[in-house]
DNA sequence: TCAAAAGTGTTTCTCGTACACCCATGT
DNA sequence: ACATGGGTGTACGAGAAACACTTTTGA
């Protein structure tokens, strides 16, 4: 088969379709003060100027052809690098999936890969700071405000994600400190789920995954203004 | 603000932008002879001639601004009914994430937003005959061959979720008739998950759900082959 | 009447939940 | 010394798993 004819015919016939933008969306998480989270930026321009909105932006393509552009998830570390400041790669970064319901974006037709973030407390207070315009703020999901585009419901389908990942996946370490005591990871717990969990039953439950090797107990105690705690770091080959 | 003239300013700007070509593929599945199968066409042009695939198709965006187009599940749900000339809204379908890789597809870019399917053996027959061409074909996944692009990333994608949600979700219920004897959930999920299930303990875990509810007895019985077995109905409002 | 699948009983183990209690530390 | 949170013990119930058993049909 004759490369060269197929794929010139493919593209000139491909191009007369209309293509839709495409953008990555974040829902950045955090944890702290026994509260979830998440970050958003006070749009400067319309529509919706003045309201909140998730981070984003478009998705590098080159020329579509020759120069294929960046990858999905390329685009969303660096979106997420561009809003919080915080190095490429320091932060936990997964697919939510894609938003294209028409009329989402009344300027045009976006199509929007929602990514959720994971950002550690001791991190979150540089991110603003290090935005370059100060127009990024931190709210408690429970007191967010409305909004912009369909950016609720991604952030409510990435806050319903994350309350199922939580008890089958590992993804509650991403939001403790490297080392982090089991009343640190219980408070994790209780910000995301938003409920009050028994100390001792919680305590056992994470003992059964040091047995399982991974969770393992570091050196030494913390100090908590009471009895201290031991200190734990989660094993797992990242 | 002057709604006219940001629109127009804006979308002047994003023209200039290169936009990549949205699809969604489909991961079709069935299950019959204790067996999962997913529908896979044979490409009949380059690239990737004569290799199977998941059949997908361009999204319809329309002008992309007045005219946005269809959305991404109603794209979805007209490339099953073409495929499998199955109606419209008969089958399952769930979205199962954004595949957009540069080089995925050689021709240009093009960004998939794969969804997966879920038909029934009642309706699965018809398939291969409604399809315009003979070029469609049911394997068992687990003797499917090499498949073109990287549908075999998401073939496995979709495998993973199938396995993962069975046990927490009702979608075991889109792969029975709507009136089944527990043998035949059972065999479901035998072959879903490729292990043999324990028939009086499947039975105890499915009767506790007649008990919440969920699913209901239907009158009579079904003729097996041996002794007739109890019929149940899935009772939830879909 | 016999094989085979429907359906029942029983036992053991694990895990979630509830709750009482002891232990170590800063104030 | 005492309040506070770290850490332990115990007991109950639901459900997963293993497996022996009875029942009902078609061939």
């Amino acid at each position: 088969m004759d490369d060269e004819a197929w794929l010139k015919d493919y593209r000139r016939e491909a191009e007369h379709y209309a293509r839709p933008s495409v953008t990555v969306d974040l829902t950045i998480f955090s944890v702290w003060d026994t509260d979830l989270k998440v970050l958003l930026i006070q749009r400067k321009e319309p529509p919706f100027r003045g309201d909140w909105a998730l981070p984003g932006g478009f998705v590098r393509v080159g020329d579509g052809f020759d120069d294929q552009g960046e990858d999905l998830a390329a685009a969303a570390h660096r979106e997420l690098a561009e809003e919080t400041g915080l190095p490429e790669h320091s932060t936990y970064l997964e697919q939510l999936g894609a938003f294209g319901q028409p009329g989402r974006d009344p300027r045009m037709r976006i199509i929007s890969i929602a990514y959720f973030a994971l950002v550690r407390a001791t991190l979150a207070p540089r991110v603003v700071a290090g935005s370059d315009a100060s127009d990024a703020q931190w709210f408690s999901v429970s007191e967010c405000p409305a909004l912009a585009f369909d950016h609720g419901q991604i952030l409510a389908r990435a806050v319903d994600h994350i309350r199922d990942s939580i008890h089958r996946t590992n993804l509650a370490f991403e939001l403790v400190r490297e080392t982090f005591t089991i009343a640190e990871l219980r408070a994790v717990y209780e910000a995301v789920m938003g409920v009050p969990y028994d100390p001792g039953n919680f305590r056992r439950s994470f003992l059964r995954m040091e047995q399982d090797g991974i969770l393992e107990r570091c050196p030494g105690k913390r100090s908590t203004g009471t009895r201290p705690a031991a200190i734990y770091r989660f094993a797992q080959t990242r």
